[in-house]
DNA sequence: GAGTTTGAAACT
DNA sequence: CAGTTTCAAACTC
């Protein structure tokens, strides 16, 4: 304490800062989602030596900023708080990391709307503290926490101010010496977050973390008691919480961005409660009350804990949803101490398609989407060029069209019935290079089958493909080529879909039923038996004869002429499944019961 | 707005 | 370092 004082304590550095002032907006930044997290932004800043040195950046932030009490004019102390302030979008951010992280617009960060909430880019006040008991000199304080005077607070016996700055200064020393990053940003960015964002799409920084972890124990880190959900962070492996749902991948947590998109306070409050709870009604949040697991071990893991299927079927689907994703990110943060394997929570909800739906399956959609694709496409080119020699042969031909349509069909049928692997595989990717797909084609195929799919096909026919692709250059033809190929694909898609629907409707029927009656009922079973069958039949029925029934759209819009043999075309192969070997090729097998 | 819950900070 | 207490925010009613 008192040796430092002019040094390094810093409180010092009030003057800087009032310099920046001037920049500052008046008010700032959304409330500080984690406490000291403000002091980062201006403390990391810029100048400062290196984000490690704590002591050094804090003693900046300490400072006491001058007077500013009066609140008249813009507080000096929320000078540097301003820099941070996320929505402002001319700020040069010093720290961009943690300009992330702050953004004020997360969607749990308004629910409270105390403080500093930032409207339509107009800041709202700093938010006010209400400590009672401890002078605001102690980091239960958020402003004393956040480097800042009390301002309009609601505190009580405050000394975190001017007038006691000389407390406030031993105050702020004690505390360093408690814990020299007392005052330094408790979310640190990782180095690689780009890659999640897109998921979270502006929701939750994943790339963040925070410095010490949170130690959550009821509130499934779902709830602004952790500060990591409050900073809109995702729990990390610095974390010793106990059923910690915020993770990647944790369907409470997404539950609660939609929630929030939908601007739907309530529900996102029923959503985390539900989660913690894990008591929701038949929906399918269907798991034993909590379980918790502490650290080392599972303590609470008795028999209950039970459905590890479901837990690694948690993880499982994190993992899927970013496979990538290093340990940090999910396992590792669940892994944490103990985490690692038990960490999802014990609730977890279950679609009623999550049997039908197997994570692979996804993946599969997609290659069969590359796939089906890259034959349609290997089809019309083929088709085409046939028509080509036809037409040099009988320059008369006149509705191509039709034929070519007909022709695609029965093509991709006796591919799909031939397997054969390298033709198709090359061929396909040929084919497919040769016609670009559209971009609508390509919305629909996965970033990894994408690519491996344009990779490989670049690799391999780019001479062939010129040749042919001059050929058919005119536009009109590319299009009507783009169409077919596209409806074909989509067809198959849209069956797939109809199928997934009809599995579906299935499942419910029977979880209803048994739910109603599970009394036993057998008969109830039985009877769903045949509704089962029907459904199934219709599915597959309406796919092969009239599918359009669910899924119509899409043939009708692009070519009307066309769907009638378009879903003939794709009545025939309905039931077969396309898989993709390693290298490309494509096998089809009898379609397995899903 | 009062009371409760929660988890970080402080303390032992 | 673990356990307990204190504290203020978050949350509930």
């Amino acid at each position: 304490m008192e040796q430092r004082e002019g040094g390094d304590f810093p409180p010092n550095k009030p003057t800087p800062q009032s310099e920046a002032s001037p920049t500052a907006p008046a008010d700032f930044p959304a409330r500080k989602l984690v406490r000291q997290l403000d002091f980062t932004g201006f403390s990391g800043g810029p100048v400062t030596t290196s984000v490690e040195q704590p002591q050094i950046a804090k003693p900046r932030q300490l400072a006491p900023h001058p007077p500013q009490l009066g609140k008249l004019s813009q507080p000096p102390q929320m000078l540097f708080m301003s820099m941070q302030q996320p929505t402002q979008p001319a700020a040069p951010p010093p720290h961009p990391s943690i300009r992330s992280l702050v953004k004020p617009e997360s969607p749990r960060a308004r629910p409270r709307q105390t403080v500093n909430e930032v409207k339509d880019g107009t800041p709202k006040k700093q938010k006010q503290c209400n400590c009672k008991h401890s002078r605001c000199l102690k980091l239960y304080c958020e402003c004393f926490a956040s480097g800042i005077y009390c301002d309009g607070c609601n505190c009580v016996n405050c000394h975190n101010n001017v007038e006691n700055d000389a407390t406030r200064r031993e105050a702020v020393e004690a505390t360093l010496e408690r814990n020299p990053n007392a005052f330094r940003p408790k979310i640190a960015s990782s180095p690689h977050g780009a890659r999640d964002n897109r998921e979270e799409a502006g929701e939750a920084v994943v790339s963040a973390k925070h410095n010490k972890g949170c130690h959550c124990k009821k509130s499934g880190c779902l709830k602004k008691y952790c500060e990591c959900f409050q900073a809109n962070i995702l729990c990390s492996e610095n974390c010793k919480c106990m059923d910690c749902k915020n993770y990647e991948g944790s369907e409470e947590r997404q539950a609660l961005f939609h929630g929030d998109h939908a601007n739907n306070m309530v529900y996102i409050q029923q959503a985390a409660n539900a989660a913690i709870t894990g008591f929701i009604g038949s929906s399918g949040y269907g798991s034993p009350p909590l379980t918790k697991k502490r650290k080392g071990n599972e303590l609470f893991f008795g028999p209950t804990v039970k459905d590890p299927a479901h837990r690694l079927g948690q993880l499982q689907q994190a993992t899927q949803v970013k496979a990538s994703v290093p340990s940090s990110s999910f396992t590792g943060a669940r892994s944490g101490n103990n985490t690692s394997v038990l960490s999802p929570s014990k609730f977890t909800y279950r679609s009623l398609l999550a049997d039908i739906i197997q994570p692979q399956d996804s993946r599969e959609l997609c290659s069969v989407l590359v796939i089906y694709s890259a034959e349609a496409a290997k089809m019309l080119e083929a088709e085409k060029r046939a028509e080509d020699s036809r037409e040099t042969s009988l320059p008369s031909s006149t509705q191509p069209q039709e034929s070519s349509q007909n022709q695609t069909e029965k093509a991709l049928v006796a591919d799909q019935a031939e397997t054969k692997p390298e033709e198709s595989g090359s061929d396909g990717v040929d084919v497919s290079k040769g016609r670009p797909m559209s971009p609508s084609t390509l919305a629909l195929m996965c970033d990894e089958q994408d690519m491996m799919f344009t990779s490989a096909a670049s690799s391999s026919g780019l001479a062939d493909d010129n040749n042919v692709s001059s050929q058919l250059r005119d536009e009109q033809g590319v299009t009507e080529t783009y169409a077919e190929q596209e409806r074909i694909v989509l067809t198959k898609f849209r069956d797939c879909l109809n199928r997934l629907i009809t599995l579906g409707e299935i499942k419910e029927t029977k979880y209803s039923s048994l739910a109603q009656t599970h009394s036993g009922n057998e008969k109830d079973l039985t009877s769903n038996g045949p509704s089962n069958v029907k459904s199934e039949t219709r599915n597959q029925q309406p796919v092969t004869s009239n599918g359009v029934s669910k899924f119509s759209g899409y043939p009708q819009k692009t070519s009307p002429v066309v769907v009638t043999s378009a879903h003939g075309a794709v009545s025939n192969i309905p039931h077969l499944r396309i898989i993709p070997a390693e290298n490309g090729d494509v096998r089809t097998k009898p379609e397995e019961e899903v």
